[in-house]
DNA sequence: ATTATTATTGAAATTGAATTCAATTTCAAT
DNA sequence: ATTGAAATTGAATTCAATTTCAATAATAAT
């Protein structure tokens, strides 16, 4: 659990706090619509209500505030113990779902704001940092089990992660391409969340075990056992 | 192969062929340095050591330079179809490999650039399609071979658009925070460029094949033929 | 009720870069 | 050698945005 690395905690009014959170709200919502790059002092305050000059009040500059607010999205929207928890032990297949489940939620609900993850993170070494130890971080649980998953396999340490690391970028692109950048070759059919999620589990879950998860579990990639070599 | 969309063609005296060249070969360096964002007019004229004002002689702005420049870098570093030729037809190990050294490469050697690249197509929603179009197309001869690979999947077009667009982004994150991100994790030991391309190709490879490429092609990865389930 | 503290305003100052342009230089053509 | 068109310069200007701040309002403390 990552605690605030902010000094955006000047004195604590009651109404400080509620002007403090019109700001943060506002910041998510310009950002969700026009992401980090092209946010604005004016466009926050205004659609908080307030005068320009009120900002310099709670935060000290514009990257302050987007770095406070995005801290607590990753904080709150992509991170999973909890879920893992729910998960029969060994299930692999569902508790990497549940994983999945989570991380394209976030694309499909708030495609901006990932978005502006990845601006801020191309911007600030320190966020980018945050962002790949909490995925870093979220491969722990796997990435340790490998030596006992695979143990003929002899693997190193470093190749277990670089394994599992390329495994879990599997996601990230056609989540990009699909829910940012609304690429119309993915576009062609809408999938749901539900079934976004299934395939890219599926093809994670092939890539490590050189299997097709359990085919009663599986609804939009059922016909995908079949996708293999001879 | 995509024709040059810009009117940065005014006249074409040989001297002006040199500034210009000046320019974009500058514009390349800084952008390798710092990144697109961070790169300002004054940067390149100084880099190409003339005054300032020269810039806006061969330049509307600076995106168009970098625009310019950077399809340059695409057309001609990311383009495959000349490698695929080489390849024996239906080997599909050695095709992929040939595709993917090539992408490595370009990550290895100008990860400036194709940090740039990523900037560029957050930007500037053309470029983002071109840059999407080029994956597509790339993607594309796999795309078209699916329905004949695994007739028994039954396949619709988008299915198996959508399973290969997410093989396919196997390597990006890994590439992203190896080169650029120099993410210690990963760099904990050192790959060689043929080691990476190899990690990247066996991990598509299992998850489209449902097996390890021959073991008798891998030298990085002959061990992951064990890492299965059971 | 009075005073002090904190919040809020918005116009004005500042900043940092892009952009213009009049003056100067280069150079190919004659 | 002269000419004129194109190239080049860098100081001056513009511009969009951030940042400051003096004045005012709201709230809390006594």
């Amino acid at each position: 659990m990552p605690k605030p690395v902010l000094e955006n905690t000047k004195e604590i009014s009651p109404k400080g706090k509620i002007a403090r959170a019109k700001l943060r709200t506002a910041a998510l919502e310009v950002m969700e619509r026009v992401g980090y790059h092209r946010m604005r002092i004016n466009d926050v305050t205004a659609e908080a209500g307030v005068a320009s000059g009120l900002f310099y009040h709670y935060f000290k500059d514009l990257k302050s505030l987007t770095l406070d607010v995005l801290q607590d999205f990753v904080a709150h929207s992509l991170h999973v113990e909890d879920i893992e928890k729910d998960v029969p032990k060994g299930d692999w297949y569902e508790r990497m779902l549940a994983h999945n489940r989570l991380v394209v939620l976030a694309y499909a609900e708030r495609p901006g704001i990932m978005r502006a993850l990845l601006q801020l993170a191309d911007e600030d070494e320190d966020f980018s940092q945050l962002l790949r130890k909490n995925f870093v971080q979220q491969l722990s649980w796997l990435t340790r089990q490998m030596p006992k998953l695979f143990p003929a396999a002899k693997m190193s340490e470093h190749q277990a992660m670089m394994v599992v690391y390329a495994l879990a970028g599997t996601g990230e692109t056609i989540l990009r391409d699909y829910y940012i950048n609304h690429e119309p070759v993915l576009r062609d059919k809408e999938l749901s969340v539900e079934e976004m999620t299934e395939l890219i589990t599926v093809m994670f879950y092939r890539g490590l075990f050189l299997q097709n998860p359990p085919v009663e579990k599986l609804r939009y990639t059922d016909n995908l056992d079949e996708m293999r070599k001879n």
